[in-house]
DNA sequence: AAGAGCTACAACCGCAGCATA
DNA sequence: CTATGCTGCGGTTGTAGCTCT
């Protein structure tokens, strides 16, 4: 019996990842996390994405914890320690290797270490040794450690490119089909936060880096300031910007929490609110023109 | 300068295992 | 007990950018 799809491939984007996808996907993931649900999250989020490739995205890729770059010789040595220990148990050599993914580990092996690896292996069996068996894993790393150390890592991590890239889209996300019919003030309200934290976030990554390449986007210069403007007038209305969204620990500690009461989320762990309309368009909500 | 080949890595695919109704 | 749905995982593919000829 055959297993059906997990999504209408027909019905969602594939390929590459925009900018505005990333910002709508981490803000949600880290506001509501999946809720045990990656597959209704790209709905809920207001994204034309499979549930399947939402959860990829955010592992591999948009988690705060996440080191992208070159592997250090430790880490080199590492994974070629545990390929002959455990053979190709990415994840397990992951888990030992903080703000690695195991696509990245994968990915690493495939491209430089395997042929080190080979070569290495074929020295060894011509010097009499044979090669070590890249079979079944003796032992799985405790996974009790590896969340701790996961988060200890995070502490200290430095984001690299990735994380650099100015993503200050000319327009929010979902404004194209922006519906202004619903009206709830306070959904508005805590619309307007979610989405001037969105902006935040897009402002800090865009001034680290000194905006240096806002002209790269098509049509910013003017449009680009709106959303700024609407993050300091929330700002102001709200208080500073205080939490670092990229700290998923922080962010879920406390306004996830009081947003969903809000809403009396208790049978939905993403709550009415945002089952009547999607997190797009929460953020849509806000871009009403102040 | 242009095309071929290579490298790095993002993304997709499908299966296995687990949880649950 | 069984069917179903979801997540996790490893293998594989696609492609952008770089280097070489």
């Amino acid at each position: 019996m055959g297993r059906s799809p997990c999504c209408d491939k027909t019905r969602v984007k594939r390929g590459p990842w925009s900018q505005e996808e990333d910002a709508v996907l981490r803000s949600f993931v880290q506001r509501f996390g999946n809720a045990g649900n990656w597959i209704a999250l790209p709905q809920r989020a207001g994204l034309k994405r499979c549930g399947k490739s939402c959860r990829l995205r955010w592992l591999n890729y948009l988690r705060p914890e996440l080191r992208h770059g070159g592997f250090t010789d430790e880490e080199d040595r590492l994974i070629l320690s545990l390929y002959g220990e455990i053979g190709s148990k990415w994840s397990v050599m992951a888990s030992r290797l903080p703000g690695r993914t195991d696509n990245d580990v994968k990915n690493y092996w495939n491209t430089k270490l395997k042929k080190r690896y080979l070569a290495s292996s074929s020295t060894s069996t011509t010097q009499g040794r044979s090669p070590p068996p890249p079979s079944p894993p003796p032992a799985p790393a405790p996974p009790s450690g590896d969340n701790s150390s996961n988060a200890a890592a995070a502490a200290d991590i430095h984001h690299t490119h990735q994380d650099e890239k100015p993503c200050l889209p000319p327009t929010p996300p979902a404004l194209t089909e922006f519906d202004t019919t619903f009206a709830d003030d306070t959904l508005l309200f805590k619309s307007e936060q979610l989405y001037a934290e969105l902006v935040g976030l897009i402002g800090k990554q865009s001034s680290s880096t000194g905006d240096r390449d806002e002209a790269s986007t098509p049509s910013s210069s003017s449009s680009a300031a709106r959303p700024r403007r609407l993050a300091a007038q929330v700002a102001a209305l709200c208080g500073p910007w205080t939490v670092d969204v990229r700290d998923t620990a922080a962010l879920l500690s406390e306004p996830t929490t009081a947003l969903l009461d809000a809403y009396g989320a208790a049978d939905d762990a993403f709550g009415p609110a945002l089952s009547a309309c999607s997190f797009q368009d929460l953020l849509a909500s806000s871009y009403v023109d102040l």
